[in-house]
RNA sequence: GCCCUCAUCGUCUAGGGGUCUAGGACACCAGGUUUUCAUCCUGGCGGCAGGGGUUCGAAUCCCCUUGAGGGUACCA
């Protein structure tokens, strides 16, 4: 195969999560690094859990992240079409030719039938495999079922000798399996929709992918689908079977573990697309750097699916978090801004048209606010005062506390000082505290803990020279003399 | 049960026989900065699962045990 592509195959049966998303990560660093084709193909043959609803949020997610497909579902392209459902007549095919050329058979157990089976087996400790009744089913027996009306599916008929089969894997090696664990796979179920690992096998031949790049849980179907690409006569990909990301509990990340798992849950709750790629990235690889902070370009540039480890590895919400928090302080302000006025309108701190109006000093606020969180929805509880008007934890401890000694001389004087600058940055408002201190003979507590009890209603906060540079004279001013008020 | 995979600090990892008294990052702890919290800087705590081999020499190679995970579906 000359060509490099590869695919990310999900099935829509729920929103995307980030085991999913890793693995849709690993395969367009790939294709990007090589300059190969991104597959985008939707495995929706079960169709009782699959949803359109599932298969949009997949797209837009994706899209959010920055891993853009080059051909698939929305996308169009010359071996499609793309979504399994609509594949159906060409599984029917190759069904078929697995009938005729007697490699398939038609199984008309009962799912009753079935279960028998796999208790039996339990019970001799012997891996649960079909027992190929039906292998050999006289043209009798088949009529007498179909008089019955029973529901039948297509199986694959494993070959009778024994014999090893070899996955050679780029991250594992060669796993070898015996045959004789494996057993009659269904390929046809019979609602009439090809199974997963038969549709697979199809869909990754017909569309020339030369990579399959997937989680370890596949792992134990690699053989069942060799199997079918001898019977096929269709070349072998490549493979790739990526470690798992493992919850909390180390279990396989899912969307019954505890933590958000969910792409979309990281996207509302204000993580940058840029944050979740690189931390992403470092789940299962690394660069071999020191350096973990890594934009778009260098991953890409380092990758290597020979460095991608072999066991699974923890989601570290904590570490994500940092790298967020990273990423927040480098980004842009104004985009900073742009992503955190929706989380201020929610918290009811702001509306709008406020968000128009006052858009720079807006700016300055969640500038400041911004140094304080590790995820944007955070942002508002940072923000608050200098959304809100003063509000004391407790009043009667703040009157008291104006009341202090020389409280009064320091709020006069800082005031004046105020006044007498032009433009009061955090600098200005760190010499004037300067000057303070030096001119009147109070201790540092004296003028820092009042004042900002004043301003901010709060024994702590962001830095007093930025609060008041925030805030200007006039706000400032008006705070300490209603904080003065209170005191008498 | 059976099959497969994996195994370095709590977590993510570097390490692919000597340079390892095992390096980095997150978290944690302490100190410094900010007379607050956070940020930031400095330092610290903390690990090769266990047992056998192979070798002059094993975190690194082999075997066993143990542990963890995945699979074992008319889910994908």
């Amino acid at each position: 195969m000359d060509n490099i592509r590869l695919r990310f195959p999900p099935s829509p049966t729920g929103k995307i999560h980030i085991g999913n998303m890793r693995t849709a990560l690993f395969n367009w660093l790939v294709a990007e690094q090589k300059g190969g084709e991104l597959v985008l193909r939707i495995e929706d043959t079960d169709q009782a859990r699959s949803s359109k609803e599932f298969e949009e949020i997949i797209i837009r997610e994706m899209q959010w992240l920055g891993l853009d497909a080059d051909e698939g579902v929305g996308l169009g392209g010359e071996y499609g079409p793309y979504r399994q459902t609509e594949r159906l007549d060409i599984y029917q095919k190759y069904g078929e030719k697995l009938l005729e050329s007697g490699s398939a058979y038609k199984c008309y157990c009962t799912q009753a039938e079935l279960e028998e089976m796999r208790k039996k087996a339990a019970e001799n400790d012997k891996m649960p495999r079909y027992d190929g009744s039906c292998r050999n089913l006289s043209q009798k027996e088949k009529e007498a079922y179909e008089a019955e009306g029973r529901d039948y599916v297509l199986r694959f008929k494993m070959p009778e000798e024994e014999r090893t089969i070899v996955v050679d894997d780029i991250i594992r090696g060669k796993v070898e399996f015996k045959s004789s664990v494996l057993d009659d796979f269904i390929i046809f179920k019979s609602d009439g929709m090809a199974t997963y690992n038969f549709a697979v096998v199809i869909d990754d031949a017909l569309m020339k992918i030369s990579h399959v790049i997937r989680g370890e849980d596949h792992l134990s179907n690699t053989p069942k689908q060799i199997m079918l690409y001898e019977a096929l006569s269709f070349e072998l990909p490549e493979f790739a079977h990526l470690p798992l990301i493992l919850d909390e509990n180390k279990a396989k990340l899912k969307k019954r573990s505890k933590d958000s798992v969910y792409v979309g849950e990281f996207r509302e709750q204000g993580y940058l697309p840029e944050a979740l790629f690189n931390f992403m990235a470092l789940l299962g690889w690394s660069s071999g750097d020191e350096e973990e902070i890594l934009s778009k370009e260098e991953i890409v540039a380092r990758f290597a699916l020979e460095d991608v480890n072999k066991s699974g590895a923890v989601f570290d919400r904590e570490k994500l978090n940092w790298m967020n928090a990273k990423y927040i302080r480098a980004a842009e302000l104004p985009r900073i801004v742009e992503l955190s006025i929706p989380f201020l309108i929610e918290s009811d701190l702001i509306d709008k048209d406020y968000a128009e109006e006052n858009r720079d000093w807006l700016a300055k606020v969640i500038d400041e606010a911004r140094t304080g969180v590790d995820y944007l929805a955070q942002i508002p509880t940072e923000a608050e005062l200098f959304l809100t008007d003063i509000q004391f934890e407790d009043q009667a401890a703040a009157a008291e506390e104006f009341s202090g000694e020389d409280v009064k001389l320091v709020f006069e004087s800082l005031k004046e000082k105020l006044y007498a600058k032009k433009e009061l940055t955090p600098e200005r408002v760190a010499e004037i505290f300067k000057e303070l201190k030096n001119e009147l003979d109070v201790g540092g507590r004296t003028i820092y803990h009042p004042t900002r009890l004043a301003i901010t209603g709060k024994g702590s906060g962001p830095e007093m020279t930025s609060v008041i540079s925030i805030f200007g004279a006039d706000e400032v001013a008006k705070r300490l003399d209603s904080a003065l008020q209170l005191a008498e």
